[in-house]
DNA sequence: TGTACATCAGTGAACGCGCGTTCACTGATGTAC
DNA sequence: TGTACATCAGTGAACGCGCGTTCACTGATGTAC
């Protein structure tokens, strides 16, 4: 590995550093395959600085990894917010959105295994208010866990285009929440399980994905 | 972490050390909770023997590692068989070898993990072959994969359990391979989700299952 | 039955490694006067 | 415009740690005679 050359930030601009190690960091977790591969040192390397360098602007090689988790949350959001609204009715946006789902995952595995993998924090639920919706999400989140909202916003997306279908009359889910959560689990495990049996017979990820949206979604009719 | 007294084995059972180290490494992963706890310092302390003792049994850690795996696998698809095996009926079978499967993932999580989580080797697959069952799994497998099978077979067993329920008229499935992914991908994923994100509002696991049985494997009828 | 010896299960010390983190520091940059 | 100085981005050496692995060894067990 090279050491990659890099002319110190002037005065003030420090912080680019932090997203240079951000992004280093990032480029080390797709291309080495593991959380473990993100080492202080490693790091380093990657962005051609010494190790303490990194302690200006992390306070410890976790809150590396959980910067790297918010950012990739956020890409994850955003590419699945982008297909649903480029969809054209209400199936159409279903499906593109669990598309975009399975893509993000097939693009980037490594990222996408850190999203859904690490033990996370229980979100402070009371029941009733977590099944209706993200409500937090109108402004921030509670004091104790910002983080929660912005790593369930795509699931709440996929109830919400779900219950579009019911209210469109082509789902027949009575239950758009359970339904949601059954068609989330089946894209996280082809997600998880796809590449690393590659060979197992898969099936065509479309018609998989047809397969899931139709029987878990309960979709009658195609428009 | 105290250490376990332990008498030296008379000469002629040095292999029951074998034993020892894989029942102390499989400990530790269950306990500790990942794959990168079972170091062969820590499987010693854990048995109470010194590190190098382990070389006369296991080449290098890889080895408990993938003897783990190995066991692990043995003692999934005897849990799934034995509860297919009590069922009555095609689809209470189906349904029973779900359930033992989201059983044996909540029970022994980290064991659980390590089974579909690793790199696997890619199987000799030629196509229609695979798509048909495990062939090899009538002698012993083909001679660089002879791990191949005991990886599969609960799959296979899943998907005869679901032909069985279209033989019998109550699953309207035309493609008891692709249903049967369908439905392996939305056990994995509730599977590797529920414990982590804890604090995110499931539903009841038996609702979720029935769900994904039903709108997966196309039930038409329950008897 | 007694004894010398081969076998073998298991040990203790040591190696080099990469790790996270700390500490005192360097030297370029910008600023006050 | 010139210069002394404060600031701050980043460094280099060092620490103790647990790791996988190696090596020469120990000492109990069983066996040949």
């Amino acid at each position: 590995m090279r050491e990659v050359l890099r002319e110190r930030n002037r005065r003030g601009e420090g912080g680019r550093l932090r997203a240079d190690i951000l992004a280093g960091a990032t480029e080390l977790l797709e291309q080495a395959g593991s959380e473990e591969a993100v080492t202080l040192r490693a790091v380093a390397r990657q962005v051609g600085i010494s190790a303490p360098s990194i302690y200006t602007h992390f306070a410890d090689r976790e809150a590396i990894v959980e910067a790297i988790v918010d950012s990739a949350f956020a890409d994850f959001n955003a590419a699945i917010n982008a297909a649903v609204e480029a969809g054209s009715g209400p199936l159409a946006r279903l499906r593109a959105g669990c598309a975009a789902y399975l893509r993000f995952a097939a693009e980037r595995p490594n990222r996408y295994k850190l999203l859904f993998e690490r033990q996370m924090l229980p979100e402070p639920v009371d029941g009733q208010a977590a099944r209706d919706g993200p409500a937090a999400s109108d402004g921030p989140a509670g004091p104790d866990c910002p983080v929660s909202a912005i790593r369930t916003e795509s699931f709440y997306a996929l109830v919400k285009c779900l219950q579009d279908c019911v209210d469109a009359g082509i789902s027949a889910s009575t239950d758009a929440h359970v339904d949601s959560v059954a068609i989330w689990v089946a894209l996280h495990g082809y997600a998880t399980l796809r590449a690393p049996m590659s060979g197992f017979p898969w099936p065509d990820t479309d018609v998989l994905l047809d397969r899931i949206i139709d029987g878990l979604g309960q979709i009658t009719r195609h428009d």
